[in-house]
DNA sequence: CATCCTTCCGTGTACGCACACGGAGAACTG
DNA sequence: CAGTTCTCCGTGTGCGTACACGGAAGGATG
């Protein structure tokens, strides 16, 4: 039998063997002086000896230290839906920590509108918050911030999105180059012979391009490396998938320049609206990846329409966000610079154990 | 801005506002009597209005309650090196819940001896826990154990694996069915038309064959569904993969009876065995699908043999199900009955975000 | 030798909650 | 009306840790 049990080892028992008080034995474990270094080597020993590990629920509630986390992110309810989910996850962090004296702080902005990002951020610096979780959209307000932060010495993380060379405790997204090539895979694993790929690209208003330009490289590199063996071609189509009309008539002429398309790739995740296009039209026996489990794309893909969705667990990123800033500023404990989240391939058959995330 | 922090209402504020000592608050929280009606009508429209939530960690210092939680299930090292995931994952929920008064210890059996299972289990009922989770891979002894469980009032969860008909708190694992169908769909979409499929079945000695089975029976009924629109032939070759001689002759001889074989699905979690057998055959091109990211099978697959595996999260099995007994232990929470984890589809392309689960 | 400072350590209180104990007052008994 | 029981409620202590405070012993200073 493997026994993992509390070892019940409470820093009274240690002063007890070392023949000292609980105070002096916390003074050692805290590294805060006015003990005798002979005394303090004893204790050590017997606290390695013993393996202690220090009881979290009590020190927490010992603890006055409070601790404030702010979260700079997208407005879920104006743009985006997807935006929801990071949410979600954060607010499950949230309720998991309250008790451990730290709150959470949300601030939304408009992804159209580099202002109210910066007004977001100069809101939540009126009571300067001990961690920072950030989706660093736009490029250059976002150095603007971070400058700000390690002025007042306040760590900050990214998630979604990141930049590079930056000092960030942590980066909590996808990894998006690699995200693309596995779509590359998808789709040449499920295409004949000598197919055509169409890549519709999302001209992007704002600085969330980068994470498209990211994937449609991966996407591409798949196909200019060795492993494209059925010799399929890529052709590319800019448009914009917010305007039913620009994206229907982009789409017209799309098809009109390449008739036999048999495959399309969209960068982000406005998949279903390729696929209402599709339905519309009554362009069948297409396959269509996208990305992101936003409701929309969820219907079209049971629906048969969509063929792929990759799944980047977007409530994770969140939750792991918080959760992370939380150890570190609470319990000192560090972490991985860069956390990528799985690239889940989500189709029809596996879309139910996916689209309700449980934590 | 949206603000999720500590409400920070305590029952003493509640108290203070009812005009009364926190004892008779907390008497009607706990509902042990001994407060007059009026009082207690009072104080929970307070409650109610204020929206109290206790303080967890507060709570669980204060309570003098420990909860034990036993854990059946194979021995790792023994057998099957899958089982070591569900492990990692309990060891990780032991670690959190430590300080909360709970303590998880972990009774192993041989997978191929039902009297090691009965053994271990009798073992731990020398002192009954507070709570049970186990994999029931012996039919008939697990009645005896569900049995003996209810005598004692023990709540019991299945973890992996279940049986149908019980009074288990919940269940955590894979739906088997539809992780075999999503395989049918994978080998259907990734093969030509008219092709070839060998079904590899390993002849199970134990009761485990009941979740392949069930692997086999989804994988069957894509083929036999609608969804064969590339006319492709399943056979089927029972053999043993923990035996390398015996695999060998048996898939030589399937090999000669039906020699244009291009797809092979296998339903437990050695597919490295096949894979060996390819590799040292020589047989390049075949599509390969199997089950589970144990060492062996993350080699072939990132060397490209094993085409597909699909994942079940087993790590976070085994830890789902020991917060969801400590949740129901310590507070009262209920949880799903069922509760499938994702039927994750791995490949080369994303592998690398999956192989070492982190939580 | 009195005074003061330094070094080292013990004691006490607080964190929010659970629960045991006991006490005041009403009600009931003989 | 003294004595007993019962209802309802306040007080106190402890869970394990953090930290403030203060105190004893010893040395330095005048």
């Amino acid at each position: 039998m493997k026994n993992k049990q509390g070892n019940k080892i409470r820093i009274k028992d240690i002063a007890a063997r070392a023949g000292v008080s609980p105070g002096t034995v916390d003074r050692v474990l805290h590294k805060r002086g006015e003990v005798a270094e002979e005394t303090r080597r004893q204790i050590m020993e017997i606290v390695d000896q013993l393996g202690y590990e220090p009881n979290l629920v009590a020190k927490s509630l010992a603890m006055k230290k409070t601790c404030r986390i702010a979260v700079l992110m997208p407005d879920p309810a104006n743009d985006n839906p997807y935006w929801e989910k990071p949410e979600f996850g954060i607010l499950h962090a949230a309720r998991e920590v309250k008790d451990f004296n730290t709150s959470v702080s949300i601030y939304n902005f408009g992804m159209n509108s580099e202002k109210s990002y910066l007004n977001a951020f100069s809101e939540l610096m009126k009571e300067p918050p001990d961690g920072l979780i950030f989706t660093p959209i736009f490029y250059h307000s976002s150095f603007d911030i971070i400058r700000e932060c390690e002025e007042h010495s306040i760590p900050y993380i990214f998630m979604n999105m990141r930049l590079d060379g930056c000092n960030n405790l942590a980066y909590f997204g996808q990894n998006a180059i690699q995200s693309g090539f596995l779509a590359g895979k998808l789709l040449h694993f499920s295409l004949q012979e000598h197919s055509k790929i169409l890549i519709v690209k999302p001209n992007s208003h704002q600085g969330t391009g980068f994470h498209l330009q990211r994937r449609e490289k991966g996407f591409l590199s798949f196909f200019l490396s060795g492993s494209n063996v059925k010799d399929i071609q890529c052709h590319e189509a800019e448009t914009d998938p917010y305007k039913r009309e620009v994206l229907f008539r982009d789409l017209d002429k799309a098809f009109e320049q390449y008739p036999n398309i048999s495959g399309i790739f969209i960068t982000n995740s406005r998949a279903s609206k390729i696929a209402q296009y599709l339905y519309e039209r009554g362009r069948k026996g297409l396959m269509l990846v996208g990305y992101d489990l936003v409701n929309e794309n969820v219907d079209f893909l049971e629906r048969g329409i969509i063929t792929f969705l990759i799944g980047q667990k977007p409530e994770e990123q969140g939750y792991k966000s918080i959760l992370a800033m939380f150890n570190y500023l609470m319990a000192d404990k560090h972490m991985e610079k860069t956390n990528y989240s799985p690239i889940d391939i989500i189709m029809k058959e596996n879309i139910d154990y996916y689209k309700n995330y449980k934590f």
